[in-house]
DNA sequence: CGAAGCTTGTTATAGTATCACGCACTTTCC
DNA sequence: GGAAAGTGCGTGATACTATAACAAGCTTCG
């Protein structure tokens, strides 16, 4: 049976280490199962991505595996990234050319994401009952569905509280 | 008031010429609406986006655009791109980085995509009731929505009916 | 006319992603 | 053990997508 979650945004106090390392426990998890390796490369990757909760670009990732002598080059980050992705460990954000970490890797969902045009923060929703409605359109028309993305650009509550206090 | 539509993929065998006609007209009567122009260049752009009813890509339009001696430059493209996008007479597929022409430039929607994956071919999709759904989840999150995009992979029923016969 | 603002041309560059090849390591199977 | 196959990764080159910055031309309107 699928839940619907409607996730909201992370709070700014959150206890961020540990949800690194939720992060990092969930994906062993789930490349366990799936037969697959989260090799240091790609653990390094999903980690780096999971420092923040906003979407991160790939050179920007890129950037921080290069330490001291070694230079990591693009297709070192963009396997990284396409592994994680066919994991569900990671979701690319399509209009920013960015990618986020998936709170729940384990259940299978389609993406719905908030993103809020002033702060960048993301929030990923979960309705199931979007995804149905989707389905049952597509489905008029003959279309069978793979999978599908929906971003959504707005304005958080924080960023219109801060802009419009009272 | 609106209105819900699920529009259908393009019939092979419809008359072309005048669909492509029929889209310059609305483009010609949304710009007077908007107090702009639509100029010989963007009205060309606008043309080249509608020989097709599939994503065209930026560049696929700048090699068009450049005939015998003249020679276009990206920027040309990407502003008659932007202009034709703000004005709503295109959509941005993002997950194609490709641009595909609006049948229904006049009302307002959000873009909801059916996209084959076989065969390339899209289908817009107008439906309100998802738009309302996602509005009504955003809210209760404080998240004010601008707007909208949901890209849809799968496979058309022609795809389909082309590879399992009976 | 002439100023302001929009439209376009042009050159350069930034940003995003993949190709192709080769090597190292591991697993499998004899 | 050792050959074969598969996987993961390093590296250099290159393809693809998009924007910056500045100059020049066109439109509008006082």
């Amino acid at each position: 049976m699928t839940r619907s979650v409607i996730q909201d945004f992370v709070a700014s106090d959150h206890d961020h280490d540990s949800c690194i390392d939720a992060a990092l426990a969930r994906a062993q998890a789930v490349c366990q199962a799936r037969g697959e390796r989260l090799t240091p490369q790609r653990r390094q990757v999903l980690e780096l991505v999971w420092r923040s909760h906003r979407p991160v670009k790939a050179y920007d990732l890129l950037e921080r595996l290069s330490t001291a002598g070694r230079r990591a080059a693009p297709p070192t980050v963009y396997r990284a990234l396409e592994f994680l992705r066919e994991a569900g460990l990671v979701h690319r954000l399509e209009s920013l050319n960015a990618f986020i970490g998936c709170p729940r890797p384990d259940m299978r969902h389609s993406a719905q994401f908030l993103i809020c045009t002033r702060c960048g923060a993301v929030a990923e929703m979960d309705d199931a009952s979007l995804t149905a409605k989707i389905d049952a359109n597509a489905r008029r028309l003959g279309f069978k569905v793979d999978d599908e993305k929906i971003e959504v650009n707005g304005t958080c509550r924080e960023c219109r509280e801060r802009d419009a206090p009272g």
